[in-house]
DNA sequence: GGGCCAATGTGACTTTGTCGCATTCATTTC
DNA sequence: GAAATGAATGCGACAAAGTCACATTGGCCC
């Protein structure tokens, strides 16, 4: 199905005009991906826009030691910015994504993406809005990673990873890759919020017991 | 005078259709800064888009402590990713631009940008281009300031700002601002690295005396 | 020559990262 | 059910990097 359905997912291309609309809606094939697939590595060229419909993305970088880092997420309505940036600068990929969860994706032709970005505007001001936003993003991240403590990191990273919920299933490992450190200080940490009563830790997941514990620290 | 020689420093932009070049030429205007100028700071609207046509211009990020770390540099020939992404997504800017050398610049107003956007592919990619390539430095800087050791750092830096000449005039404290570290550390490496013969440092100053051993650690 | 201030040096201490193993827990396999 | 397997976690010693509170030095200006 070419339906349109998939069109009402972006707000942010409300503004299109009719026929590109109908050029987008005609040549855009929907893309399902089951969770822990991979969408891009490095060294790989991409071949179509992406769009992220449902479901988010996490986009990570690996370091030859093989240690991780987590850059940004996509989430459902956004596009994939270093596509776009791949795609438009024939770049190959440098980092890796991974769908988190199973992942709806609207793939848009590269020759129907060129195309929508030289005859609409509000095309345009989709794909730059998302740029800027990454890359003001990515400038933050760069200084988290530079200047902000371990334990406010982990505390931040933990809130955010619940989601509003209790309890997060994660292993010490991934939360080291999300902050881009070690198992063993991860290991550490939790062990001392767990000391002060703010998480209860098992194997393969955190609870939270005190979020405004780790939302005071977080806000350092 | 708005004359075309401007144009020429651009190789990126030959491909430009006569009209579209014509339009740019009269509406752009040459702007001269003298060196350690401001071009933009956090919390400010850039107005045009902008090139660097001669001199360099650092991009850097502070932090609230009052840290500092260079993100990129924009050479003569480039385009300033970050005025680009700003203005298209009507954000204000988050970091601190600051003219290295005397800069000339070319400033292309809002309008004249967006109508180049529109209508020339060659415009375009010229944009478009340059935004890959920050977004993959950006990249590679997280995964440096994440993973790699200071010392290979360090020595990474000392050979690229020496731009092949033996010394390079810079304090501790600026060498401290490129890497996002402190000043003790800094001088704790050179230290180290005069230990061992490598360099010599004086006040303000630091001379390459062992390029080879240097440029061995930075590819660590 | 003396004052001033940026640049640099120093040592004690904390935090973070690294290394090499030892345990523990859950699942699969016999 | 018992044993085997492998991922997840714990642990201790040590190295690297960041922090803090000062002391010292060099160059410039009067």
């Amino acid at each position: 199905m070419h339906s349109a359905a998939w069109f009402d997912s972006f707000p942010a291309l409300k503004g299109l005009a009719a026929n590109h609309r109908s050029v987008l809606e005609e040549k855009a094939r929907i893309v399902n991906l089951p969770a822990g697939s991979t969408l891009f590595a490095p060294g790989v060229k991409p071949v179509s826009f992406l769009l992220v419909r449902l479901g988010t993305v996490r986009v990570q970088q690996t370091s030859e030691q093989g240690r991780e880092i987590v850059l940004y997420r996509i989430a459902a309505g956004e596009s994939c910015v270093l596509t776009t940036a791949c795609l438009l600068a024939h770049e190959d990929y440098q980092a890796t994504a991974v769908a988190e969860t199973d992942v709806e994706g609207v793939a848009i032709p590269r020759q129907t993406f060129e195309l929508a970005m030289a005859e609409s505007a509000p095309f345009r001001k989709f794909v730059f809005e998302s740029y800027g936003q990454r890359l003001t993003e990515l400038f933050l991240l760069v200084e988290e990673v530079a200047f902000t403590r371990l334990d406010i990191k982990l505390a931040h990273r933990l809130i955010s990873l619940a989601q509003g919920s209790a309890s997060t299933k994660i292993t010490h490992q991934q939360l080291a890759a999300e902050l881009g450190t070690a198992r063993e200080v991860i290991g550490r940490q939790l062990h001392e919020f767990q000391r002060r009563g703010w998480i209860k830790a098992v194997r393969g997941k955190i609870t939270i017991l005190n979020r405004n514990a780790l939302l005071n620290l977080s806000e350092h």
